[in-house]
DNA sequence: CAGTTTATCCGCCAGT
DNA sequence: TTACTGGCGGATAAAC
């Protein structure tokens, strides 16, 4: 609870017994969580905590199909909808049954750091990236994520370019911006250091050539951007927690 | 692996 | 006054 009053998004799952009170002190984090600004974001009948807080009412919001019409009941105040997905109120967001709060929370990693990365995470997550059809159509009350400006075109450049010189001189005048400029930006949309996000950008891309070529590790290596494979090694080792050559070999040993 | 060089990051601050 | 920019220094981390 304690990471309440800094957390930036806050998630609630849903609650299996709906007759089960939640403590006082757990409502009261939360809605300090909400006053604050901090994101909040249900799934399932994690709305009912939501809206145990009253930071729902006057919203629209959605919550499993089962259990839309009691929530309606509770809460009067509460615009349920049991039709969509999920629901975007801008820093106060609902959605419906365990499978929709997936959809969810690929709406914020796509909102946050753009379509590219959000579609890799439905790949790892082995969902599809964007459900359509049938129940689908989602509510979005937000200005869509305002200008999802040229910082996230450059990650999807990035992520498509890994073996470029993609020094900070480099991005910075990419971007038009002086170097301190663009490091404050970055870190400000991405949440992370510029050359962070570009070693994990490389990693992946030597992830991707490990599992699809033969091409030999100092090759992989360099096609990445790395300076060496010594380089790579590093990286791959804080982020896989393995090395590229056991990464190839588990790969090939369970592709089937 | 250890030592050296180079790059990055971020607080600070003066200038729009 | 607030909101933003961008150079500087130097601790820190990465690359060699």
């Amino acid at each position: 609870l304690p990471s309440l009053s800094r957390a930036d998004t806050v998630i609630i799952p849903g609650m299996v017994d709906l007759g089960l009170s939640v403590p006082s002190f757990v409502l009261r984090a939360i809605r300090r969580a909400v006053d604050r600004g901090a994101r909040v974001a249900s799934i399932c009948t994690g709305a009912f905590v939501l809206a145990a807080t009253g930071a729902l009412d006057g919203l629209r919001a959605t919550t499993h199909w089962r259990a839309a019409a009691e929530l309606a009941r509770r809460y009067p105040e509460i615009d349920v909808d049991a039709g969509v997905l999920y629901v975007d109120n801008g820093s106060i967001l609902t959605s419906a049954g365990a499978a929709a709060g997936l959809d969810l929370c690929l709406h914020l990693v796509r909102n946050d750091i753009g379509a590219e990365r959000a579609s890799e995470v439905a790949r790892l997550a082995v969902m599809p990236f964007e459900r359509a059809g049938g129940q689908a159509q989602f509510i979005v009350h937000a200005p869509p994520a305002d200008d999802q400006t040229s910082i996230g075109q450059l990650l999807t450049w990035i992520e498509r370019n890994a073996s470029k010189d993609l020094s900070l001189p480099v991005l910075a005048r990419e971007m038009g911006m002086s170097i301190r400029t663009f490091s404050r930006h970055f870190r400000a949309k991405v949440g992370d250091t510029p050359a962070n996000w570009i070693a994990r950008a490389r990693v992946r891309h030597a992830q991707r050539l490990l599992e699809s070529t033969e091409l030999a590790i100092e090759r992989v290596a360099s096609e990445s951007g790395f300076g060496s494979s010594t380089v790579m090694r590093q990286h791959f080792a804080a982020i896989v927690g393995t090395t590229p050559l056991a990464y190839r070999h588990a790969f090939s040993r369970s592709a089937v």
